[in-house]
Parts: structure tokens; sequence; C-alpha cells
DNA sequence: CCTCGAAACGCTCATATACAATCATTATAC
DNA sequence: GTATAATGATTGTATATGAGCGTTTCGAGG
């Protein structure tokens, strides 16, 4: 078998499992152990994978913006709640309304329920334009700047980034955590895009799976009190639902 | 055989299987190993074709999800000369500048060609968002506004578009037709946003291959003096040649 | 906490294949 | 007919692969 198909199955089979043992991927390819480990170490300095001892793992951080960006390991995640809240979620949306989205694993999934609602939507998220670039009846603004590979958003340097005259009624954004003390963010980056945005949307929608209330930790975006509704899923725990309550917060069950 | 023809069917061979050996080849043309070897290098060069150890295959600069939109069609003619075009337009460009490249689909073709070049690019063009994502070398800034479908560009309806900032010294256009009333351009929405992205830059570099001086039907986007080169091929006729000269246009051809 | 065995690993070498460079020959254009 | 380009064979070099062997790592059991 040739060397670049090898790779390909090697990678492939790591975006299945999330572990691949030297015999595991001896089998699946069937070249001798000396020839699956050389090929390790280089996709290993490419970074497209981790080697661990006795096989390899998924990257902690792959910088390729098509099959291993953070986002797209994270998508994996809960996919069945996550697309459940989005669906969900775009219910609370009328047709022709205009909405801002913000990039992230969740939002993503956003995408093939507006399809039809004709809308127009303002997304830094350049995954988020690629998939409604498919609904024709959907218009889409982006703001100016610069393109971040990893977060694979757009964000502009200044103030002015050809989006003053867009106001949008709802603001639809994910979330790595939301704790008494706000909604927190992984990443000093989101953050500045993220303000940017909802500083354009008269309503702040939040997207967040029931996990992301037992993590603590990140950067403060906003206090939980600027937030309008989470839609969540059933794994909530009344304890984090009473916080959001007493901020009102409006929460909202998705239902499998 | 002619060389022509092999080549047509090694890439032929290549839109059916994504990978084809040497010898695969061999058997398909029937010319030597030397030969074969020396059709793929120069299929390489032009970016027809990726090279692998034990034989090719496809490039991966096949943007997808766009098959069938004007663009995507208007690619496929004349695809050597343009991508000769492409190259030759490239080495213009010095390492490290900040240019403007227009959408088009000419200019697509140029993406493979800059990505070792540590460039900061400023572009209106989603595909070549897209493809210039994969060289992180490459720094990225769009323009704010709405996404226009069919042209597969951005464009704003007011002034501010948030690459104000921004200041090239060159910038890459395609052209529908160039005649001495100057260079001519199908659409309006088109016109539109090259005129925003001609002001931010300091040298106009036009990309149009020899079959673009017989068309005579457009909409005029710029006399001819604003142009500071035009990169062709080497069908360009004498009267052309000398059109551009006259208006103080430097006439560059591509070597195949 | 230490020891020990098995598995995993890296290294080196031998071999096979693929590749690039060169040169002589043939086809093609002018 | 000559000049130029294209082709094919040859030779040396580079790369890929698999096997052997000493070393390291891991975990079980004392």
């Amino acid at each position: 078998m040739r060397q670049s198909e090898r790779r390909r199955k090697i990678l492939g089979k790591l975006s299945e499992a999330p572990f691949a043992s030297v015999q595991d991927l001896q089998n699946l390819v069937g070249a001798s152990e000396a020839t699956i480990r050389r090929d390790l170490r280089k996709l290993a300095d490419d970074g497209a994978l981790k080697r661990v001892h006795g096989g390899v793992e998924r990257p902690e951080t792959q910088t390729s913006h098509l099959a291993g960006t953070p986002l797209a390991r994270n998508k994996q995640i809960n996919v069945v709640q996550k697309r459940a809240i989005a669906r969900t979620a775009a219910g609370l949306i009328e047709p022709g309304e205009t909405i801002v989205i913000d990039g992230g694993s969740t939002t993503s999934l956003l995408c093939p329920f507006l399809a039809d609602l004709d809308l127009q939507v303002l997304t830094n998220s350049l995954p988020i334009v690629e998939q409604l670039l498919l609904s024709p009846r959907t218009r889409l603004l982006v703001p100016g700047g610069e393109v971040f590979r990893e977060q694979n958003i757009i964000l502009s340097p200044f103030e002015e980034d050809g989006t003053a005259e867009c106001f949008a009624s709802k603001i639809l954004m994910g979330a790595q955590a939301l704790s008494p003390v706000g909604l927190l963010q992984a990443d000093s980056i989101l953050i500045r895009a993220e303000r940017r945005l909802m500083a354009r949307a008269e309503k702040v929608i939040v997207l967040a799976d029931s996990t992301k209330f037992e993590r603590k930790t990140g950067l403060v975006l906003c206090p939980l009190s600027e937030i309008d509704t989470v839609v969540t899923d059933a794994g909530i725990s009344a304890k984090s639902r009473n916080m959001l309550e007493k901020a009102g917060v409006e929460v909202v069950i998705a239902e499998d």
C-alpha cells in the first residue's frame, strides 16, 4: 500500500476512535511495524496526531482547519444533545428576522434549521458562512477584519468593521461554561469578537448543553444578567437552573 | 502519441482514480518512464496534480462546494494558460508584501503559488479565503459586507467596510475583457467591489489570458491608463499588445 | 518501594524501488 | 538542412520498507 494512502487511513482511523494501537494500524494498512512507526513519527511531527506508549491519540491542538481544529473535535462531543438544542433554539427565531450568529461548535449546528426562514444573518464564523451559502433564501453579512485560523472567525482589530448599519433582534451564541460569575469563554480572541457582536443585537440567546454548567474555568465574557435566554438539555441540575433564573435568564429545555 | 494527448490522458486518469502510479500511466499512454516523469513534473508545476512517491494524486485545491456556479464553469476554460499566467503573476510578488486579490476564475489559481510568501492578503473572494486558509504563513483580511452568492464575494453597501487601515502594494485582478476603452467587467456588482479594492492598492496587475482581448462587451471598470501591468499568454496579438503599451501598461508574457 | 518480564520503542542495516540527471537519438519546426 | 525540442536509455542517488537487536517503558507481583 502506498505511503499517502496509508497515512490517510491512519488519520481516518483516528477520526473514528480517540486511540489506535500500532497493531490496530498494522492490521488496517498491512504494513510492517517499522513502517507504521515511521508514519506515526512523521504524522506526529506534523502535529496531526499524538504518540503515546502503545499507539497514538488525537492531538491536543490541531491547526489544520479542516479535520482537526478544536472546533471539529469539540463537535463530536454530545452531538445529539447539541443538535436538539440547536433545533429548539432555531424555533425561537421568527421568519424574516435579522439575527447574529456567533461561531462555535454548537451554533454551527443551527444552520440546517435556519435554511428556510428567510433570515438576514450576520456572523463572523467562516464555517457558518459556508453552510448558509447553501441556503439561497438567507442573506449573509460578515464583518471585516483578519481571519483567525484556529477559531475560524473574522475579527477586526478596529472598531469599525463594516457592520455599523446592521442591528439584529437576536444573537445566538455558544459558551465554554456558565457559572454564577457569568458566561465564560476559553479564548480572549473569541471574547473580543463576541462582545462586538453582542452590541449589535437586542436579545442574547445562549446555546449550552448541560455539561457546560459543570465547568468553572475560562474568561468572563459577560455577567448572566446580560443573557436573555439559555437553551440547554434536560440534564441541567435544579441548582444551575435556579442560578440562571435568579439572574433573570429564561431557561428553555430542548426536547430530544 | 502527442504530448498534449498524453497529458490530457494523464489528467483524465486522475479524474477517474484518486491515484495513479507511474507504471499505470506508462501502460496508459505507452511512453517511456522518463517521458512520463517529465510530464508529471510539468503538470505538478502547474498545480494540476500532486506528485507523491510512487505516482501522482489529485491536487488538494479542488473547491467542491461551488460546483455548478458560473465561476466553477468558467474555471474549466483555458486552465493551462490561466495557471501559467497565475504562476507568472505570483512571481511579481515579493515575500512579505501586502497585496489585494480580487475574486475571479483566474485569480483563484494564484493561491497555490502564494502559499510560502508570508503575505498579508486582503480579498473579498470566499473561495480565495478558503484556499489561503490552508497556508498558515499567510495573513488573511476580508472586508465586511454582504455575501453575494453568484459571484462568491463580499461587498459592503456602505463606504466603510473595515479595511480602511489596510493599504497594499499591489492588487491582482481578473477581467472580462480588455479593450481600448479600458478594462471591462461583466457584472455591476463586481465593478463596485473592484473599484473599492483598487483604491487600496498602489499598483494594479491584471491577469488576462489572450482570449480576453477578442471580447468587446461589458461594463467599463477603469481606463487602461490605470493599469500598471497585464500578465497574459503568448497568444496575444501584436495589435493588442501595442494598444496596452501605448496606454503605458507593462505587458508580461507567461511561459508555459 | 523495588524487581522483573513483556511489550513497546528506536536504531541500524540490507534491499528494493522510485527518482533525477545526463546523454544520445529521434522527431518537429522553420 | 539546420536548429530546437522531445524522447528514451543509462547511471547514480534518494527514498521507502522490513527485519534484527539492544534499550526503554510500563505494570504486575513481591
